[in-house]
DNA sequence: TATGGTTGTAATTAAAATGGTTACAGGTAA
DNA sequence: TTACCTGTAACCATTTTAATTACAACCATA
């Protein structure tokens, strides 16, 4: 399986309030962008307000940003939309036979190892801010231009 | 989402293979001790065989380690069952509106953050061998016989 | 205070993934 | 032949996931 694509949603999400922080980001705006549900969008944003990543405010149209933008990592935006519950990315066989020698260890065996994998990976994305997701789109878009 | 516990069982039938190198490790000998289905696990030797991880040979019962312990990775166990297709651990969200900057940008610009996350988890498990889970399992049994 | 527009959220539906099961063809060995 | 095994395809049940609908609560303003 694959991780949850609300991450890239989230990330999506508070690139677009960076890049439209003049205007007004309601959930329908941003809806339209990612081209999909203004619910789902408001079901993503409420998870990124919890996160203390954005401030928003019912019956008050738009989203903004609640810290610097090179104060949000990609990390914080992974853990804010839940995309792995309990910090459990891996999966471990539940229902091993405890009569066995390899079933009553192999849990206690791999589990350490599976929770170092995910944090070398959790350490990738605590290194890269939206900051940096902003001006790689600006870059990018500059380069298309010069075409 | 979290990885499939293909891969736990994997690496749980490669030990138990070990273990159990003097006896023959039928499917149905292996699934009493996962405690699940030879069918099942007949699917997943498939595709340890198709790594070239285990010999299995039609009509004959029994499977066999097809390297030595210690040339056996779990990165090997990890890519052989498949848990990702295409190499894709993250899921990037499809849709985005091309019409908006950061619609037509925000893939290119996460794809290679993700992919170097990627790239360390699996940098993780490139480190353990098999010899070191059989290793870790005796010590803990022993451990608990002190008891 | 009535109105229009917005967030927050629960409930529902639809689609997809997963694990598990059954069934059987084909192979091996005694 | 017989008994037993692997390899697979097909199928089903369960769980997750995304998407949608619907509506209550809220705010700003005329
Ligand atoms: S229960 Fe997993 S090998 Fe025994
Ligand atoms: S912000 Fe994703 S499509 Fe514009």
């Amino acid at each position: 399986m694959s991780i949850s694509s609300r991450f890239a949603v989230g990330v999506h999400i508070l690139t677009l309030i960076e890049f439209n922080k003049e205007g007004v980001s309601s959930s329908e705006y941003i809806a339209a962008s990612v081209n999909t549900n203004p619910a789902l969008i408001r079901k993503i944003v409420g998870m990124l307000k919890k996160a203390k990543l954005v401030e928003v405010h019912p019956g008050i149209a738009g989203a903004k940003l609640a810290k610097n933008l090179s104060e949000i990592t990609l990390l914080d935006v992974y853990k804010a939309v839940d995309v792995v519950q309990d910090n459990e990315l891996f999966n471990i066989h539940e229902n091993s036979n405890p009569q066995c020698l390899v079933g009553r260890n192999i849990q206690d065996a791999i589990a350490p190892i599976l929770a170092t994998a995910q944090l070398a990976l959790e350490k990738v994305l605590s290194g890269v801010t939206i900051e940096d997701i902003v001006q790689d789109i600006i870059n990018k878009e500059e380069q298309n231009r010069e075409r």
